[in-house]
DNA sequence: CTCAATTAGTTGACAGTTAAACTATTCAGG
DNA sequence: CCTGAATAGTTTAACTGTCAACTAATTGAG
């Protein structure tokens, strides 16, 4: 029984299943690559990866978001999405906006501030990322992004199932 | 660099580099899958991903887990093991035993009880999760597991470097 | 038109999470 | 042995996140 060097989550998981070793292995690298990269954003931007996610979702709707949409798009609850906005706003970086269309709703968007400081947390942001995945080549990466897209989708219409 | 100009949408979909296009889709899968995990535990066994996580980290080890080895091993901080295992330990599920041989530590353990609730458990939460992978093939699993391997180590290392 | 059902968003209670400061113990060089 | 540095664990403050209950506005069936 006495091999070669594991790591921890690979003895933890050498005798389950192909599927729950395939996803303890997607939770530890998912937490190793998030874990760097909100250590990097407090470190150089004292911000959060909550609030920069909520910004890059604003940044690529000029116009705004209504908060249910920001929740959608970030796969958080609305909840969640309220109290980030609320700390953005108090930063000056995101402002609430009437919906001209419904009484009920906010467009919240990026201020010009807040466009600023996305603009250069993501330049950065993005060469962490690049930098964190040059372990795979570009076959590997589109090989793996087509795998995900067909187990989100399939996840999908197992949670629509239940629903 | 400069090209032609593009509507916002194209620009948001098609100006993302490879790995961040992947990144943003690993963190979409990741949380859907954990959405549901969390969903159904909460609905079948009134209990949390945390909680289960830690129980299945004891139940591979029936001498019991330091503090310190439940933190590397659930790659959350030692803050976080703490507050779990008090809540584990007043529903009696696991207990702290002193460590004969360092005064400092405790040796968590899963009780009786606790043994029992995670088997019950840990077989239904098999079947969700192979029911979420099932979408890919035996090979397809393992390719993705590769893959995922070498960038674990490849951001371990980045890590390691900037430590 | 009217009102019941739905929808948008907020709030409050609680669990999970981190980072930093803290306590207690162990360890190692002198 | 002593003592300063390192280690194991806990605590605290701030933030992230969920869920359920709530308010306000919209919608649609009759």
């Amino acid at each position: 029984m006495a091999g070669r060097p594991m790591d921890a989550e690979t003895r933890a998981v050498s005798d389950d299943h192909g599927a729950i070793r395939l996803w303890l292995r997607m939770l530890a690298t998912n937490r190793l690559v998030e874990t760097r990269t909100r250590r990097l954003l407090q470190e150089r931007y004292s911000t959060t990866l909550p609030r920069f996610d909520l910004m890059a979702q604003l940044e690529r709707a000029p116009r705004g978001l209504k908060m249910g949409e920001l929740s959608k798009r970030m796969m958080v609850t609305g909840g969640n999405v309220t109290g980030i906005t609320d700390l953005l706003e108090e930063e000056g970086l995101v402002e609430r906006a009437a919906d001209p269309g419904d009484r009920r709703a906010w467009l919240v968007r990026l201020t010009p501030a807040g466009r600023r400081a996305f603009a250069a947390m993501a330049e950065e942001h993005e060469r962490w990322i690049v930098e964190s995945f040059a372990e795979l080549s570009g076959r590997e990466m589109t090989t793996m992004a087509a795998l995900l897209a067909r187990l989100k989708s399939h996840v999908r219409a197992l949670e629509e199932r239940d629903a």
